[in-house]
RNA sequence: CGCGGAAUGGAGUAAAGGUAACUCGCAAGGCUCAUAACCUUGAAACCCAGGUUCGAAUCCAGGUUCCGCAACCA
């Protein structure tokens, strides 16, 4: 039987349109699929959107729309988009699906059957911002979140079904000592690892439904829907079957019996360690399901200096302007390359152009046209057996380790290398008073191009397949496979 | 004393105690197969002052500075 490998990356909320951080993580995603399909894993990657919360029942209700409407027209943009990206995910779920929230209701029973759930009144100051209750020493000398200083903050005073969070203290301190990789960079690990010593504290998982009717209502309780969040992780399981009757994928993919150890593994933005190296691994554990195995973890893409992407400043990236001009490989191989794999990284569009013209103009481009133009006009070309090459046949350790950045680094100096080894050679002197020499030579370039051309196949699908094609049919470029842009 | 991240040539990043590397940019030279592309050489850096060490960008304590913890959101 086939090895499986399980992938997700977060699910956005649908309040946006899809931004260039999001496009990041899920291209990341993609490439590390793609490449554990290519080692001979059967892979199920997961993605989708988040569709609950109080936040998209506010904008529905300005915009006057319907809430379901409201989050169908939101969420074909994120649909879209996957196709705009080229990702290779295997299914898209959206957490208003019948198949999400029969899974929600499942994962509830559970985790309150075992005794997790429980009912509390409380007043609490809540921000809508933040989406959360705030303790005293979290607000400002107004009184006011500090994160959000020009909200009044709601009181709230009600009965909540609350998780029992602080509960999993000792248990996620041991998941994490005998899982010395479960957040990659480490310093991330790190984090999460001193957020829980520091001591957790059960959180409210429902809301009135008289107040706010957008959720999924929580089993047998007329009065109350589920806090977003709670709803919202569920999907990773959700996806896979659990709790629907068919469970055959989510043993397939998630079920870890003893001996034999499945890959969960959870692309996610910074902001999201907590929400997926902590809360989520205590749903689970309260659930009575196993951990996952990897949370990797991004930074984040900034303008330039450093300085956070956003509209109002003016240095947003839309990911669509940068397809529709560069092409999705473009964007891919800037994403991967020259985004660092886990620290923050600026984005300008001058820093885009620099590094498309140097890498893939003057680098990958240039380089696949010198060599086939030797190639077709010495009619130099590869065997069968050449053309058999295959790259991904042993785990790559960059790509192990999720260093994608890396991985491309040492591409490229392959490409480099091809381009000291013509200038060293000159075949295209030696063609004149030594053709075996030269036609080896070329063999030589040819065949190595192959295989850059293969190493490329994860991360820039497209581009891998046009220099195929073009090896195999053993001609030179019509057009430029990236054009100059000045 | 809020929490967390970070500081390396002009710019962006590497380097887990042992010659500070890579890309872009800059300067000089070379090549002509290639998209004014390619190759070679060069100038140019470890935030500050300490400690540990034969040896520190790296480890330790202190200081300084920058960034995130508004909205959108990974």
């Amino acid at each position: 039987m086939k090895k499986t490998f399980y992938l997700t990356t977060t699910l956005p909320y649908v309040n946006a349109d899809p931004h260039i951080g999001f496009a990041m993580e899920i291209i990341r995603g993609d490439v590390i699929a793609r490449y554990k399909r290519y080692l001979g894993y059967e892979v199920f990657f997961n993605t989708g959107t988040d569709e609950h919360g109080q936040k998209l029942f506010e904008a529905a209700k300005e915009a006057g729309i319907d809430t379901q409407k409201y989050v169908d027209q939101n969420a074909i943009k994120f649909i879209d988009l996957m196709q705009s990206l080229n990702i290779s995910n295997d299914t898209f779920i959206r957490t208003t699906e019948e198949r999400h929230i029969k899974s929600a209701l499942a994962i509830w029973n559970k985790c309150k059957e075992n005794g997790f759930i429980y009912k509390k009144n409380y007043a609490v100051k809540y921000c809508v911002g933040c989406e959360l209750e705030k303790q005293d020493s979290e607000l400002n000398e107004n009184g006011r979140c500090e994160l959000h200083p020009n909200r009044d903050l709601e009181i709230r005073e009600e009965e909540n079904y609350f998780f029992a969070f602080s509960k999993f203290e000792s248990e996620l301190t041991n998941y994490y000592e005998n899982n010395p990789n479960f957040v990659v960079p480490d310093f991330r690990f790190n984090e999460i690892k001193s957020f829980v010593k520091n001591g957790l504290q059960d959180f409210s998982i429902s809301r009135l439904k008289s107040k706010m009717n957008w959720g999924i209502p929580v089993p047998g309780d007329e009065e109350h829907v589920m806090y977003v969040w709670f709803d919202a992780l569920t999907n990773y399981i959700s996806t896979l079957g659990w709790g629907s009757g068919d469970e055959s994928n989510f043993e397939k993919f998630w079920l870890q019996k003893d001996n034999e150890r499945r890959e969960v593994v959870q692309y996610c933005g910074k902001d999201n360690l907590r929400q997926q190296s902590a809360i989520w691994q205590a749903m689970l554990m309260a659930a009575g399901i196993p951990n996952s195995t990897n949370i990797i973890i991004d930074g984040f893409i900034t303008g330039e200096g450093g300085v956070k992407m956003s509209k109002s400043l003016g240095n947003a990236i839309d990911p669509l302007d940068i397809i529709n001009e560069y092409g999705v490989d473009a964007l891919r191989y800037f994403l991967l390359k020259e985004v660092s794999s886990f620290e923050d990284s600026p984005f300008t569009i001058e820093r885009f152009k620099e590094s498309y013209n140097s890498g893939l103009v003057n680098g990958l481009g240039n380089l696949t046209s010198r060599i086939l133009t030797m190639s077709s006009n010495y009619g130099v070309t590869l065997s069968e057996e050449d053309l058999k090459m295959r790259y991904y046949t042993d785990p790559v350790p960059e790509l192990e380790g999720f260093d994608i950045c890396k991985h491309m680094n040492n591409i490229w100096v392959n490409i480099s290398n091809l381009n000291k080894f013509i200038q060293e050679q000159e075949p295209f002197k030696k063609i004149k008073i030594n053709k075996e020499e030269a036609e080896k030579d070329v063999h030589y370039l040819l065949y190595h191009l192959f295989g850059i051309a293969l190493a490329l196949e994860p991360m820039m699908p497209e581009t891998s397949l046009k220099i195929q094609e073009l090896i195999k049919e053993n001609k030179k470029p019509e057009e430029p496979l990236f054009p100059r842009k000045d």
